[in-house]
DNA sequence: CCAAAAGTGTTTAACGTACACCCATGT
DNA sequence: ACATGGGTGTACGTTAAACACTTTTGG
């Protein structure tokens, strides 16, 4: 037996981005600009090069896209259904990300003519590809990673805080974690576990319309628990 | 901008395999019948066919390997590093699994020239590609997957229960997962958690050098827990 | 002074964990 | 009979979960 050439897929990635927006929570998409599916909506990502590894691939694709720089990029699902794409082979490996909305900076990619944040239960009724199945892979990802209480390993990257800025007030931060798990928490509880394990105070105040808030920001780090 | 070909990788599916021997963990390795790295020992693994998808690749490799049916592959890991191959563009998904060993009938598989298992702690001094770090990702994953208890969610497969046959007595189980997870546990609470959420008895016991032991199997599914 | 969000402790239930002795078999 | 692994319950500590009122600001 002897090494002959295989017929090769092209590789992608694909990046669910979210974001947080007015209190819905809200997923990136692009409008295609090249075939198949010119002019569809569809995940924002790319083909991967020969010099790069296919999360830096990723990191790349959201910056071209969102001007955001692409650290905690998960991988969460491979694509690779034969005749996903009508005409080529295409495998995808997608990735998701949550972002802070106020420092993006929408721009179109190489193959995108436009990006857009949808409320994910508001898509678009037609999407490339299967990107309907990445997307609801996707919000499964986005909420096994981003919940941060309930039995979770300190050691992952957490995305919830990610929808959120540097600083935020402990309602914001509830307000997110419930938007992307769906389900209300006690406010009493909620506000001990997540003090108590990530956060420390800024000793700034969010003032808003009512009594101000307290700001909080993302501990770097617990240092050396568990090994 | 307008579509153009792009260089395309080779995908490959390595698989890293685990059975219990005597009390010891080990994996399924190949040696390599192919350049690059031909007669150094790799993961049992293969490229990509455009009419499969990457995990029944990955599940056909492993039966071409073992005769075992590649049911509860699990993938952990992407490599993609440029130059992990010194010739190719190789891409690779690493899938895990576990086998009972006594079902495992060794082939030759395509590429491979020999099928053998180590002990994960005297795996070869070299190993083809990035194949060390690949293993040692693998039994993390191992470890993720086939440990039970300790707030494990219930959905995912349970590589522990493939280590060993259709029924086992309760000390087999607890052996298998002593020896992914490296530590002990306690013997009665053990019992009670494993017997409560995964087995149900089959009447027969497993007579041994002593006192008999009553053999459990998997008990089919909890029917509607959680959603 | 009213509306709206911020902030704050205690009690109870569930779960995980530590722990020691008798039993059934083969030799 | 004895060596070896099989089998069994309880008590304690920790963690998660339920629960309601006071405080501060803007309008």
């Amino acid at each position: 037996m002897f090494e002959y050439e295989f017929p090769r897929p092209a590789v992608a990635a694909d990046i669910a981005a979210f974001a947080l927006d007015n209190g819905k929570l809200k997923i990136l998409l692009v409008r295609r600009g090249v075939e198949p599916f010119l002019g569809e909506w569809a995940l924002p990502g790319g083909f991967v090069l020969e010099d790069e590894t296919i999360e830096a691939c990723a990191a790349r694709e959201l910056r071209e896209e969102t001007g955001v720089d692409g650290e905690s990029l998960i991988q969460f699902g491979i694509y690779s259904e034969p005749g996903r794409d009508p005409r080529k082979w295409i495998i995808s490996i997608a990735y998701v990300t949550a972002v802070h909305l106020a420092q993006v900076v929408l721009k179109s990619g190489t193959d995108a003519a436009a990006a857009e944040w949808f409320s994910v239960d508001q898509l678009p009724a037609v999407l490339a590809f299967d990107h309907h199945d990445i997307i609801k892979d996707a919000i499964e990802a986005l909420r096994n990673n981003a919940l941060l209480l309930e039995r979770q390993r300190r050691d992952v990257p957490v995305l919830a805080f990610r929808l959120l800025g540097e600083t935020f007030s402990l309602s914001a931060l509830q307000a997110a974690v419930e938007v992307i798990v769906g389900n209300e928490r006690d406010k009493r509880n909620f506000r001990k576990q997540v003090v108590e394990h990530w956060l420390e105070p800024t000793g700034t105040v969010s003032t808003g319309r009512h009594r101000p808030a307290l700001n909080y920001r993302l501990r770097p780090k617990d240092p050396g628990l568990h090994e």
